[in-house]
DNA sequence: TCAAAACTGAGAGTCACTGTCAATACGCAA
DNA sequence: TTGCGTATTGACAGTGACTCTCAGTTTTGA
């Protein structure tokens, strides 16, 4: 997973400040609920005033996706080093790498966010607008690497964004530590499912 | 399609009512966009009150969704009818039909709301989120009729209402009216695509 | 026809979000 | 190091979505 070093002291204070208030509404959020968070709580709580959240989020809820826009980017800069090998191995791949990312530095962070994104409804909302990001980005990597026809692309683009969508799913909502794995497991069957056809689950087979 | 029949005089207003908002709703968030619509312009311009507004719809968004509980509760119904053949047969001629729905009663409204549901970023988001309520549905569906594995039912519900998805997608930029297809039409194409495995586009062949 | 219940509009209040302005901190050249 | 231009910051005011409450009216069921 290639990450782009920031260059000039400004830019590594501005994603400080990013980082610092989206710990702050992540944990606030946690604690006390969204709606019950003010923007000027998490502000505050980090130190900084509301005027300045808003010149770093465009939204409160964009607090708790502080990193997503990078980390498309460099997605893409993964498929962009793969070069002309074929696509979805390499996709997939990359998917897979990916979501190995979520969980490194910070899990509690990680998790908390995970958890948030599918128990708070502003969030979920606000998540769904990011993997629908994810879909349209594969679907115009598949019209430009293997020339499909508008609906087929933007087909497989929902199906393999939402092989990711699934797994995270799934893995929040299996309460027990016990039967719970890790996302890039359920990424991988979620891979597999679509590979002999999603409707197989319909016709009961296994 | 099974549509159930409001009983009283208030639910039959309450019905009135919705719908007169809406198309006030839809009509402005067309002529001078959503933003620079306030719920006071949308109420005022169906002889309501911003309170009645409020009453009626829980965000001002919703406005433009005001049959999507009951399309959802329709579709429910046929399902329920359809008793124990076999599901994905039975599926699949549900959302078709279903499809076939959208056009008919005031086609100019249908298609009003489908171009604002793709350029209007806050009705986009609102619009994803029924979309999940499709994907979930499926999923407890697939769950409780074959006792899929929750992952291969969460694919399956998001692959589903992704073909859905997809077509009214493609069919809203199609830009030009001649190559313009039905969203049936589309729909059709994105269930074979679904049955011949989505990840068929990636590897080039058609 | 009458009492209970639901519906309505008005008004006040909170908070997300936008835009502006003056003060400050920083980056860079001399 | 000093000074200049620029970026960043917080304070402030304003708009509009949304909530809640209340009083007046309409509808429902007996």
């Amino acid at each position: 997973m290639t990450t782009s070093l920031p260059s000039s002291t400004r830019d590594r204070r501005r994603i400080r400040t990013r980082r610092e208030l989206a710990a702050s509404a992540v944990r606030l959020f946690e604690e006390r609920g969204f709606a019950e968070t003010t923007v000027e709580d998490i502000a505050e709580a980090a130190d900084y005033s509301a005027s300045t959240f808003f010149r770093m989020f465009s939204r409160k809820e964009d607090a708790a996706f502080h990193d997503m826009p990078d980390r498309l980017v460099a997605l893409q800069a993964d498929l962009d080093a793969a070069g002309d090998a074929p696509l979805w191995p390499t996709l997939r791949a990359a998917l897979m790498a990916h979501a190995e990312t979520w969980e490194e530095d910070d899990s509690d962070f990680a998790a908390a966010r995970v958890r948030l994104f599918h128990l708070e409804p502003a969030l979920a909302s606000r998540y769904l607008e990011y993997c629908q990001d994810y879909e349209l980005w594969i679907a115009e990597l598949v019209t430009r690497r293997v020339g499909a026809e508008p609906l087929a692309a933007q087909l497989a683009g929902i199906c393999i964004a939402g092989a990711l969508r699934s797994a995270f799913r799934v893995q929040a909502s299996s309460a027990s530590a016990k039967t719970r794995l890790s996302v890039v497991d359920y990424l991988e069957d979620a891979f597999r499912l679509l590979e002999a056809g999603p409707l197989g689950a319909l016709s009961g087979r296994r």
